[in-house]
DNA sequence: GACCAGGCACATC
DNA sequence: GATGTGCATGGT
């Protein structure tokens, strides 16, 4: 339990830290991808992979025309899955996309208009439910797809604000996304992620805290 | 060749 | 509830 005086500097620490990115860093203007649908299928794509071979996946399904609800909704699922390879554990994915269609048209008509108007906990409690959409790919379609007010923790977030000991490396997704629903504008939730991720990028993946490479200055006080 | 990348489901203790 | 494992391509 934190104490009165930990907890107004942890509130200012989270403030603090998206201004100082903020005019470091530029608004990032996030997420990358032209409609809702692709928005979905990039956060499906993207789990636990660089972003660039989903780009790749994703130029892919466009260049065969079938970037959309209805095409994938026909296209069998194992061409599908070639299609998305340079994304990597593309027959999983294939399955998830297709687990996506499936509860759209099931409890919207395969309306993503219709699903925008549901409310963000209903949804999220919804989409969790979904094969292969765990809290990350539900909080990053809730925010960038349906524009809902829910805070994305990622593996940067644990990775920077851990090494900043705002909290520890083994803290659960859900206490991390609690934190920053409580203590962040949800205004800045869509720039705060997004910003995250551009200086997770510069953050080692292995090392101690300060180690003298990750960009400290971005963000500590 | 090792390690990493905007996770998740499932098995087991 | 914590911990371990399979999924897989592509860049550094």
């Amino acid at each position: 339990m934190p104490t009165k005086s930990s907890e107004r500097k942890l509130r200012t620490f989270v403030k603090g830290a998206y201004e100082k990115a903020f005019s470091a860093i530029g608004p990032r203007k996030w997420w990358p991808g032209d409609t809702a649908f692709e928005i979905i299928l990039g956060a499906i794509l993207t789990q636990n992979t660089a972003w660039k071979n989903v780009e790749k996946a994703i130029a892919k399904l466009k260049g065969h025309r079938v970037l959309s609800i209805a095409a994938l909704r026909d296209l069998p699922e194992n061409e599908l899955a070639q299609m998305i390879r340079s994304s990597g554990y593309f027959n999983m994915k294939a399955k998830k996309i297709k687990a996506f269609i499936q509860f759209l048209d099931a409890h919207y008509d395969g309306s993503l208009k219709t699903m925008g108007k549901e409310n963000l906990e209903k949804l999220r409690e919804q989409l969790l439910q979904v094969h292969g959409i765990g809290p990350e790919t539900a909080d990053s379609i809730l925010l960038y797809a349906f524009n809902k007010p829910s805070f994305v923790v990622d593996t940067y977030t644990r990775r920077i604000f851990s090494r900043h000991h705002i909290f520890s490396e083994t803290e659960s997704y859900d206490a991390m996304r609690d934190f920053f629903m409580k203590h962040a504008d949800p205004s800045t939730f869509n720039e705060y992620h997004a910003l995250i991720v551009h200086i997770g990028h510069h953050y080692c993946a292995k090392g101690k805290p300060n180690c003298g490479q990750c960009p400290w200055n971005w963000i500590a006080p």
